[in-house]
DNA sequence: CGGGGGTTTGAGTCCGTTCAAAATACGTGG
DNA sequence: CCACGTATTTTGAACGGACTCAAACCCCCG
């Protein structure tokens, strides 16, 4: 009786295979029971608000299924979208770590399942297992890292080239590959929030999707992707590295 | 007998003033004294490598006296200015607690002085006192919160209101309030990486430098900037905030 | 005194933005 | 199932900003 996500109904966190791969796989079976008694676990329909910037920071959130954006935005009604969570992301830890409100805010792209788990439980796993901090702070330090070449990529590429290397990541996540080589990719995102990852304009956007059309690179059909040969978008990142 | 960047010599890092304000001070007396045996102090030149992007992390680095500055680079040659590191810094934890290699790189802006901490020490310290990793924790935590805001920064403000943010904050640093109210920078930086931290060319830079002289707002002259009204620096970035 | 790196300035071009309008997709209720 | 209103996406034209390439300038250091 498995779940989408991977979960077994009735057994908890112990049965969760995404277990083995975040930071919650270093506790024991019985902190692990710990864990699963301590957690709410709910479903989210599309487009809904699982925290939002301002409020105070209860506890994380653990994805178990779905696909979530993490938005930031300023005072004059600006956003990017930072990143997207998967299955086996944890969300939420910056505010928890350091008491802080939260100072981004996390909306479920399409149906989800998210387990929240509170502050004093965390705190008190955090006590029980040091080993358990040591992986968020390499989970950390993994998208701290993330955050740097993501700074500089926006200070260094094109809006194309950016663009390109977006597709390329989500391709990854979200594509499949047809029985002629050729690939297929369901955009998770809006246009509008595909610009904003990238730095620019969604009518910005616009255009460079168009060009990716004229040059024979992809072909776009509302949320639909399809890329005849794979290796154009590689090419187009590393504009001359022939030498 | 005190020594430029709060220490004491002879006594090693408990007369240090720094560890008050750092990760470092939640290390109990025998733990710091551990501390102090097992670390290498060391004065850089001006220009001088702490680390490069590429080798592999033998160990950490805390920042004395001085100013630091992060660069990361990519393979064709671009290279950003990451961030400014102070005394009571800690720098290249990144690279030790993935055990990867170094992903950018370290320069003494200045004559500094570095202490490091090699792998074991650091190891056994994070073994002997958890609390220390939780305060990593906290750091990578602050530290992934300034780049994210950097991002958002940098897509949606224009390079000016990027540079005069960046005067701002090179202001608290570096800055001296004259007795009338004027305020007074030495940058410790070139054009050059200036530009590179807004994301910019240094030529570009260069006119947005002309544009700030021309409407008033500060006169540069080499690397010394005058702002007769700083407030001036803080309208600049809210366009219009009024009603 | 002669490099050499850093900085400024210029001209031309390209790219991205803005504002506006049209076209398309989407969801809801009839 | 269709009509309708709404949100999203595309397209257009004009403008401004930023980039490229290039040359001149400056200043520090050997």
């Amino acid at each position: 009786m498995a779940e989408q996500g991977g979960g077994v109904s009735g057994t908890g966190c112990l049965g969760c295979s995404l277990r083995q791969r975040n930071e919650w796989c270093v506790l024991s079976e019985e902190e692990t029971r710990f864990l699963a008694r301590n957690l709410k676990k709910r479903q989210y329909r599309t487009g809904e608000t699982i925290f939002s910037a301002g409020e105070p920071s209860h506890g994380i959130y653990c994805v178990v299924s779905g696909t979530v954006a993490i938005r930031k935005g300023d005072s004059e009604g600006n956003a990017v979208l930072l990143r997207l969570a998967y299955p086996g992301d944890t969300l939420g830890y910056r505010g928890l770590l350091l008491g802080e409100k939260r100072r981004s805010c996390a909306e479920a792209l399409g149906p989800s399942k998210i387990c929240f788990i509170d502050k004093q439980t965390v705190q008190s796993l955090l006590d029980r297992n040091p080993t358990l901090g040591l992986q968020f702070l390499r989970r950390v330090a993994t998208d701290l890292d993330d955050a740097h070449t993501k700074l500089l990529h926006n200070a260094t590429f094109s809006n194309r080239a950016k663009f390109v290397h977006l597709l390329l990541v989500l391709m990854n996540r979200h594509g499949r590959t047809a029985t002629d080589g050729s690939r297929v990719l369901q955009l998770p995102l809006s246009r509008r929030d595909l610009a904003s990852m990238i730095g620019t304009r969604h009518e910005t956007l616009s255009r460079i999707i168009g060009r990716l059309e004229e040059d024979g690179i992809a072909r776009f059909s509302g949320r639909t992707v399809h890329v005849a040969r794979p290796h154009s978008l590689l090419d187009e990142i590393r504009p001359t590295l022939v030498g």
